[in-house]
DNA sequence: TCAGATGATTCGAT
DNA sequence: ATCGAATCATCTGA
């Protein structure tokens, strides 16, 4: 068959890669999701789940090629979150390409996830307010954004990915209250997740399936939109 | 033209 | 039926 292809846009990229990172412990979206991703990216459910599919193979292959887009991503989200939360100081973005990768982190260990480690760090994720889900996406992506910026994941670099059931707050703890000047993007982001992990304790008695990386979590597929969406999409240019 | 990126297809496993 | 993985085919930039 004539694979005739075409990339996708560059916003509806964005709209995808935002939804992957932002939903990086469970990028599985339903089919609701899904519909809604397509919606927003003028693209096919069909074509989402390929874009999932990939992603997810590639990311997982080589998470150091994606690193900076992750903290792009996450960074991204976790201040728009943060600002809609209730701060709304600067909305400066850091634009620049060299925050953690010019940070020392220069180790390609694409063993496995490092980010992974901590996962259902509060597993009530569903408050039972939209909110709460929100809360939710922030705080999976700072965590993300933490232990990617943090250079120091050696510590549990291990395949913590296949035992789940290594994971102890401390370590938490010691991502959070890291001494070392970590050149953190979003340092207030980091002192918020600070806090949410003080204030949630909850027991992680989860048996999360050893589906290779990423476990099921029962985040509410909530399809986060800061771009506009309807209207606006627009095919590429001619090629 | 080449290499890397990327979307689509195929195949095996669950 | 869906996902992961490998592969193919095309696109894009150098």
């Amino acid at each position: 068959m004539l694979r005739k292809r075409r990339n996708f846009n560059k916003q509806a990229t964005e709209i995808l890669n935002e939804y992957f990172y932002s939903h990086l412990s469970n990028p599985y979206p339903s089919e609701e999701a899904k519909e809604e991703l397509g919606k927003k990216c003028a693209i096919t459910v069909a074509q989402v789940s390929n874009w999932f599919g990939n992603k997810r193979i590639r990311y997982k292959k080589n998470i150091g090629k994606f690193q900076e887009e992750a903290n792009m991503y996450a960074a991204r989200t976790a201040v728009n979150a943060t600002n809609a939360s209730s701060h709304g100081s600067q909305a400066n973005s850091p634009s620049t390409p060299n925050s953690a990768g010019s940070a020392g982190s220069f180790n390609m260990s694409n063993s496995g996830d490092l980010f992974m480690s901590v996962q259902s760090l509060n597993g009530d994720s569903y408050q039972g307010a939209q909110v709460g889900a929100n809360v939710q996406s922030q705080v999976d992506t700072l965590r993300h954004v933490i232990s990617q910026t943090g250079g120091y994941s050696e510590g549990l670099t291990a395949n913590q990915m296949y035992s789940p059931q290594g994971i102890n707050h401390s370590l938490l703890r010691s991502y959070t209250t890291s001494p070392s000047g970590l050149p953190c993007i979003v340092p207030h982001c980091v002192a918020a997740l600070s806090n949410e992990y003080e204030s949630n304790t909850p027991p992680p008695p989860f048996s999360s399936q050893a589906n290779g990386g990423w476990q099921d979590a029962p985040t509410p597929s909530s399809v986060t939109s800061p771009t506009e969406g309807p209207g606006s999409v627009h095919s590429d240019t001619s090629n």
